[in-house]
DNA sequence: AAGCCATACAACCGCCCGGAG
DNA sequence: GCTCCGGGCGGTTGTATGGCT
């Protein structure tokens, strides 16, 4: 299939000047980064000629940042980001770049990768517009619980094999510079506090596969959580210090849906967030990363047909609506 | 073994914005 | 106010890879 772009790149000035494109080889890598390691990155470029790379700076500049920077994490999102990211994209949308600040080492290329390959391929498959919103709340209100569930499992099966240690059994809790618990895993007591914590259901509250005898309507607990007292007791968390609206893309998630209490961090200041990823010990991913790591072998949502199954009878259960 | 297909992800694009001159 | 340039963003495409027939 012709590329459009790269036909009518093909006739500006860059081609007269022989810039490459495509994949980038070792020696390129190698190039850039030594180049970088003496010189700084910026001034991309200048940089990409200084470096005797015969690259666009815009290349160079996305090459550093999405593979070659030391800090990049790639490959393995594990369960919690994957909520992560299912929570953020509800409030922001595809705002890949702010969706990724709040997840340490990933970029925003591979959080949209992520989002069309994986989220919008189970739209497909459950036969919904992934903007609609009836796969807002298969999201909402099956997903992300069934997520939360699938933590919360892997976290007691790796509390269980190390509780000769205690090590993964300690709970990670992280203070924002507002002094407020953002989140709060507790990997001894199968509490759902991490269910409550994102304003997710109580799996006990699901039909599952497992469990198929518990036929509680998740409809019923809606209320219960709607109503659940917000546990941030800060003020300007609601004082509309986010342009008013802790949901600013409102074309994406209607109120209706989202009430403040939701997720007991959405109404977090920006600058909390980026207090808690500056402090060091504060990478919850990785505390918890004793279970998640091996993510490969975890269950990953929508990946196993056990789980598609799980969402469609969801899905029937309640007659496509919430 | 070979061909087909789906998937994941690297890499690219155009557009936009802000700062400097 | 304008132009230029660097940089960032979201959207799209190309391709390697693995699974299936």
């Amino acid at each position: 299939m012709e590329d459009k772009g790269r036909s009518l790149k093909n006739n500006n000035m860059e081609d007269e000047m022989d810039l490459k494109r495509g994949p980038w080889t070792a020696e390129e890598d190698f190039k850039l980064m030594n180049y970088i390691a003496t010189n700084g990155e910026g001034r991309w470029n200048s940089l990409s000629r200084c470096a005797g790379l015969q690259r666009t700076g815009k290349s160079c500049r996305l090459r550093w940042l999405n593979y070659l920077r030391p800090d990049v994490r790639r490959g393995n999102i594990t369960l919690e980001e994957q909520l992560l990211i299912l929570e953020l994209h509800s409030r922001w949308g595809n705002r890949w770049s702010k969706i990724a600040q709040y997840l340490p080492g990933r970029t925003d290329n591979e959080i949209k990768n992520y989002w069309r390959t994986r989220v919008q391929k189970h739209a497909k498959q459950l036969k919904c517009d992934v903007n609609s919103q009836q796969f807002k709340d298969t999201m909402k209100y099956l997903w992300m619980p069934r997520l939360v569930e699938r933590i919360q499992s892997a976290s007691a099966t790796a509390s269980a094999a190390t509780t000769t240690t205690g090590s993964a059994g300690t709970s990670s809790c992280i203070t924002t510079s507002n002094n407020h618990q953002f989140m709060n895993y507790d990997y001894n007591n199968n509490n759902n506090s991490m269910g409550q914590q994102f304003g997710v259901m109580s799996n006990n509250d699901y039909i599952t596969p497992e469990n198929s005898s518990v036929a509680v309507s998740p409809v019923s607990d809606l209320t219960e959580y709607y109503s659940a007292p917000n546990p941030n007791p800060n003020p300007e968390y609601y004082s509309g210090q986010m342009g008013n609206s802790y949901y600013p893309d409102q074309n994406m998630v209607g109120p209706q849906l989202l009430p403040e209490n939701y997720f007991d961090y959405s109404g977090l200041l920006d600058e909390d967030l980026t207090a808690m990823q500056e402090q060091s010990n504060l990478n919850w991913f990785e505390n918890i990363n004793g279970a998640a790591s091996s993510s490969d072998s975890l269950w990953n949502i929508g990946e196993s047909d056990e789980d598609f199954w799980f969402l469609q009878q969801q899905q029937l259960n309640n007659n496509g609506s919430f």
